[in-house]
DNA sequence: GCAATCTTGGAATGGTTGTTCCAAGATTGC
DNA sequence: GCAATCTTGGAACAACCATTCCAAGATTGC
């Protein structure tokens, strides 16, 4: 009996994702979400609560829709440092050019603009990406060495925390404008500081 | 004949870098700086200009007087890896344990916090910031070089430029609450791949 | 001590914030 | 087509925002 939404809330989560991940949750009002996403402001909270809930929900289907999606090929792949190569160069590009280009990562985005206050929602859906992130990177650097593609004696552990912190330090760069050059030259001489001697020389 | 100031306007700025390092610009109210500092509306008004001045004036003095300093020593510092190890040591323990614990690098906050719009200013002093840790970093690399703690055929410049994006990356997750122990591992991982083979075996 | 000149406190302003509320509209099962 | 039930648009709201303004106060050179 009852009526059905006139919107797919999907879609316009998704928009939303788009407004918080560029702008900002802070500086992001209500009023503009209802201008982009052109559902009313009954609609919005009637689906998604208030503001600190809609954020949240797009935080979340961030990571679920561009964060997971590029973790889970990572740790699939089983070429070892190709696809970290591969990972960040798809990262550096998606981060300087296309549709999101100096959009940064709102993930990344989401740490520096944590209230000191209970943001304890937003802090386990951050460590949860990091997880995320290192657990693929520690996978794909096993590929690595399984390939023997690593050098001797290297802490697996402590290389994958070092990348994924790399991960970030690239995607707060790039939305200060960083060119995509610096940021390859910068993950390059990472990477090549993972394999022998011998292949540098 | 005119009035002079009743109060110290380093210092009051000393106070207001610490409120838009701790809590963010955009959800700092003029209000709250107000109630911090002790000083009338008018007067920081007067002294600082708008909202915009304020945060771009208090950036640039936490700049001054936090990063400069800590960059300058690792610039001048002799001891090649040690001088490195040493800074990323003290940058863990600022952002874990002290007064400053858990508020991030106030650089590396605004990388987050920077509008799509005209903020033009702000990036200047970001890539300045930047510029700074690289160069401080190429010239610790540099000692290291000097003194044999480096493998053969590293990438000098791209080795800066990975330390410096990775000390952004430890900057963000400590705002979320990484544990020092993890943060050290990521480095000591980053700096021991720098080394030789022979001393990991 | 005087007058000139800047600073200061605090009220006032107009705009924006997030949120709520309700009448009007749309969709359902029967 | 009917009533029940949810959704929708848009007005209304109080709280807060950054900024301005002015009378009152403080400090200076003389």
């Amino acid at each position: 009996m009852p009526d059905v939404k006139h919107f797919d809330p999907d879609a316009v989560l998704d928009q939303v994702v788009r407004l918080f991940w560029r702008r900002g949750a802070a500086s992001t009002g209500i009023a503009e979400v209802v201008a982009e996403t052109g559902i009313s402001r009954s609609s919005l909270y009637a689906t998604f609560g208030g503001k600190r809930d809609l954020y949240l929900a797009a935080l979340r289907g961030y990571v679920e829709r561009h964060s997971r999606p590029v973790f889970d090929r990572l740790a699939a792949d089983e070429r070892g440092l190709p696809a970290i190569a591969g990972f960040f160069g798809g990262l550096i590009a998606a981060r300087c050019t296309g549709e999101h280009a100096r959009w940064g990562c709102m993930v990344s985005n989401a740490h520096a603009s944590l209230d000191g206050a209970e943001d304890d929602d937003v802090k386990q859906v951050l460590d949860a990406h990091h997880d995320g992130l290192c657990t693929a990177m520690r996978a794909a650097l096993r590929a690595a060495g399984r390939r023997g593609q690593l050098r001797p004696g290297l802490a697996l552990e402590g290389a994958a925390q070092t990348l994924a912190l790399l991960a970030y330090g690239v995607n707060l760069r790039s939305r200060a404008g960083a060119s995509p050059a610096a940021l390859t030259a910068a993950v390059e001489a990472a990477l090549a500081s993972l394999t022998p001697d011998e292949e540098n020389r």
